[in-house]
DNA sequence: CCCTGATTCGC
DNA sequence: GCGAATCAGG
């Protein structure tokens, strides 16, 4: 395979868009990630920010600027889950749900004392399991997985990992299920489950 | 072990 | 120019 201007278009425009290499070769067929990424460097876009120019454009970074030399713990609970349009199924996405009955330890969600906590407004939550419209055995299932979830940071899910996140991004009790996803999935077999219903079950809710 | 991009260097 | 091998890292 060589590089056509074709090829390169989809390359930069799949680059551009925050795709990896690996997608990004898988998606052209013919060449690895290597030969992506060597292609990439080529072309000189490997830097995927563009500075603006000279001067300092410097990133406005809607952060709290903490006077403490200490880490901020807090990333960007920006979650990119970009999940295959399935043709019979479509995606539950419903309102988020707190539950986790029995948690004595630490509460991390609010403690205003010692550190201000970066919650990124208006930020949409994540699908997460609502007991509505789901049946009992995956609901159940979902319940009994999240106990078993590897708790993976968005750094370690792949196209191989369950991708379904559980808890708040906005605490630190968040994180993505991890488990082994079902080939082509994004998901988990449980968490397929509530996450992909056929048409006919989701039919007239509220009526 | 899974994955990521960066770099090197023979072709 | 190309990309496998390698490196450095999450």
């Amino acid at each position: 395979m060589s590089w056509t201007d074709e090829r390169v278009e989809t390359l930069k425009r799949m680059w551009s868009e925050g795709q990896s290499a690996s997608a990004i070769a898988k998606e052209l067929g013919g060449v690895t990630r290597n030969a992506v990424i060597g292609k990439v460097h080529r072309l000189g876009l490997s830097n995927r920010n563009d500075e603006p120019e000279a001067g300092k454009p410097a990133a406005p970074v809607a952060e709290a600027p903490a006077p403490e030399p200490a880490k901020k713990p807090a990333k960007k609970p920006e979650v990119k889950v970009d999940a295959k349009p399935e043709k019979l199924e479509e995606p539950e996405a419903a309102a988020p749900e707190e539950d986790d009955e029995a948690e004595p330890s630490t509460q991390p969600a609010f403690n205003p004392a010692n550190r201000r906590m970066i919650v990124p407004a208006g930020q949409p939550l994540p699908p997460q399991p609502s007991a509505n419209e789901i049946s009992p055995e995956a609901l159940a299932s979902v319940r009994e997985v999240e106990k078993k979830a590897r708790k993976l940071s968005l750094m370690e899910l792949t196209e191989r990992t369950c991708k379904w996140p559980i808890g708040d991004p906005a605490t630190e009790k968040f994180w993505f299920c991890g488990l082994p996803s079902q080939p082509g999935k994004p998901y988990c077999e449980a968490h397929v489950g509530v996450a992909f219903q056929p048409m006919s079950s989701r039919r007239d809710r509220r009526r």
